[in-house]
RNA sequence: GGGGGCGUGGUGAAGUCAGGAGUUCACGCCGGCCUGUCAAGCCGGAGGUCGCGGGUUCAAAUCCCGUCGUCCCCGCCA
């Protein structure tokens, strides 16, 4: 049986006269007694039949979702009932002929687009939530967004290639999901966080192009942005540096911007320093559609008075303040900051108002000199209203505390604008918040000296870039180790035993030691790219099957108990007080 | 691990601060009317253990304690 010859959103006026059969599901049904009018809508869109219900007895029992066929001519519509809100409302199906393919339930709720559903509801009914245009959208910008990477890598002679995503656990950074091996009773493959080492042996095995869509996983904590599995672009190249990755991935944004939002954007991309960028932005994603730079204000303050700022300096800190703005707080509003940036770890906030005079009202206003003040509203530009807000810490922290600040009272609502950005020279050490370094990349990320890193780690860069978007980091690279003796000596020096770093990473080592050549590759988060585009606030908006913050799939009811001779098999056992647990929850009868 | 928001017929909300009969609104659903509608309209009807458990009270959607779910954030994400 044919179900249809024409698509439902391809009619037009043209097409009046034609006798045609259509296929798709009954979205609105008009029952004015006499005559009936059904919104039939199809992946194409939409278009206005009409049916006779004297003439056809199923009419009666059609509801909503219905999934329908019919046969019938394409008429225009009488003058003055045209539908210019439609696409296709120059004209409508006159039915002869109505067959129902499948019926459907009364709706768990509404199709259109008049209330935000329970973002659980959505989850567990999700085939119907993407039958509505907000979730159909977004993972058909989804696709353009993916065919258009493809497209663009395919032309400069990139080969898709897959790697395997049962590997082998490396307990650095992420933690890894694992799945236990039956043949190998004991042992567990790990999931790939990315297929960094793969994509590097493909670059030892001469491919020198390489790129994949790559599903990765990281058993983190969920965030609006992060999710236990996600797709990378992942691309690697050989016998290149940094500019060589940049300029590949400018050309494929600039392909993705074009197909899925339709403009052109200016490349090549603005490329901040990390330093700098933590220095004016106090953070390592700035948004710069907005300015609202972080000022130094610490030579202003030089020989103040004031006892937290002079002893911030003493101590090797620095005095930096931001002016965010008239956000028009109350005295609780402001004070409410303080508590924000001690959470944040600050030692204190200070804030200032500017006053229609130009004075400055605040607690410590009269700590202050008069050239004090005078400089500190010059430096940050201050105007009546004005809220003025400065951390005398150590340089991390009032970059830390400030640029959240930043963030919170200027980020421009949704997404229309697109400000990418590239983030360039990263350390190679973090550090934590006690002061303690911290490797801030995977151990493959050439320093750019590796006797510097070794002497001077605080202030050792790496060749490792971010590209940010809006804000969002969407993803990073490097420039590659490609000789054995640097990696062995950067396994060193990040605090990896010879022997351990032999037993995780001697084949990758030996690997290098076949003619490797230099390569450098990219990685960006897919979901993020495409949900900024979309203007979503979340990537499960543009995620087919999306998991809740818990890791729990509400349509399928995974993650799930499985059969006592499931885990035998793969010599497992749940540990007691696990087994007690679950026992207990599932006695009290707990919702 | 921590902080915060939310949970009321199928859906969305109001009611919760300040306790007094499951009260209200919109949509949907079911039935009826209707030959030009298009988020159709009009009339009628059904539908809820106020997430769950405990406590306070003469009385709890409302106050208290606990718990579950969900969302946002911090930690975490080499």
């Amino acid at each position: 049986m044919n179900y249809r010859d024409t698509r439902a959103g391809e009619l037009t006026r043209e097409d009046a006269g034609r006798t045609v059969q259509l296929a798709g599901w009954a979205a609105r049904i008009r029952d004015q007694g006499g005559v009936m009018f059904v919104d039939l809508r199809e992946a194409t869109g939409v278009v206005q039949v009409v049916i006779d219900p004297a003439s056809h007895s199923q009419a009666e029992s059609l509801r909503r979702e219905f999934c329908i066929s019919v046969s019938g001519e394409v008429s225009l519509r009488p003058a003055g009932s045209e539908n210019p809100d439609l696409p296709t409302g120059e004209v409508e199906v006159v039915v002869s002929e109505l067959h129902i393919l499948s019926a459907s339930q009364a709706l768990p709720f509404q199709l259109d687009e008049r209330a935000d559903v329970d973002e659980l509801v959505r989850l567990r009914y999700r085939y119907l939530d993407m039958r509505r245009s907000r979730v159909a959208a977004n993972l058909r910008a989804r696709s353009v967004a993916v065919a258009a990477m493809r497209r663009v890598l395919t032309e400069a002679g990139f080969l898709d290639i897959e790697t395997p995503t049962l590997i082998k656990s490396t307990p650095e950074g992420a933690r890894d999901v694992l799945v236990p091996s039956r043949l190998q009773l004991g042992d567990f493959y790990a999931l790939p966080q990315s297929p960094q080492l793969f994509k590097q042996l493909l670059m030892v095995g001469g491919f020198e192009r390489y790129f994949q869509i790559a599903r990765c996983y990281r058993d983190e904590d969920f965030r609006s942005d992060r999710q236990l599995e996600f797709s990378q672009l992942d691309i690697e190249g050989s016998f290149w540096g940094r500019d060589d990755v940049l300029a590949t991935i400018e050309a494929v944004m600039v392909a993705v911007a074009r197909d899925v939002r339709g403009v052109e954007l200016a490349t090549p991309f603005p490329r901040l320093t990390y330093q700098e960028a933590l220095d004016r932005y106090g953070t390592d994603k700035p948004d710069l559609r907005f300015a609202m730079e972080i000022a130094d204000l610490s030579d202003h303050f030089a020989a103040t008075e004031f006892n937290a700022f002079a002893s911030a300096l003493e101590s090797g800190g620095v005095i930096r303040g931001l002016n965010v703005g008239a956000a028009g707080l109350s005295r609780s509003g402001l004070d409410a900051l303080v508590d924000d940036a001690k959470q944040a770890g600050a030692a204190g906030l200070v804030w200032m108002v500017v006053e229609d005079d130009g004075s400055l009202r605040s607690p410590v206003a009269k700590f202050l000199s008069a050239d004090e003040q005078a400089a500190l509203m010059e430096a940050l530009a201050g105007t009546p209203g004005d809220h003025l807000l400065i951390v005398a810490d150590r340089a991390r922290i009032a970059a830390e505390v400030l640029g959240r600040f930043r963030t919170r009272f200027g980020s421009p609502e949704g997404h229309d604008e697109l400000n990418f950005l590239w983030v360039v020279d990263f350390p190679v050490f973090e550090e934590t918040p006690g002061g303690e370094l911290v490797a801030a990349h995977h151990p493959f990320s050439a320093p750019v000296d590796v006797e510097d890193m070794a002497t001077s780690p605080a202030t050792a860069i790496a060749q490792a870039y971010d590209l940010v978007l809006n804000g969002s980091e969407l993803g990073s690279g490097s420039v590659r180790i490609h000789d054995p003796d640097v990696q062995q000596k950067v396994f060193e020096i990040l605090g990896i035993s010879p022997d351990e770093a032999e037993r995780r990473f001697g084949w990758f080592v030996e690997a290098l030691r076949y003619g490797t050549p230099p390569h450098a590759g990219f990685a960006v988060g897919i979901a993020r790219l495409v949900s900024i585009l979309q203007g979503e606030p979340n990537i499960r908006e543009v995620i087919a099957f999306p998991k809740t913050q818990t890791g729990v799939d509400p349509l399928t009811g995974s993650p799930s108990p499985v059969d006592d001779h499931q885990l035998a098999e793969l010599g497992i056992a749940l540990r007691p007080e696990v087994q007690a647990a679950r026992d207990e929850a599932a006695g009290s009868g707990a919702d």
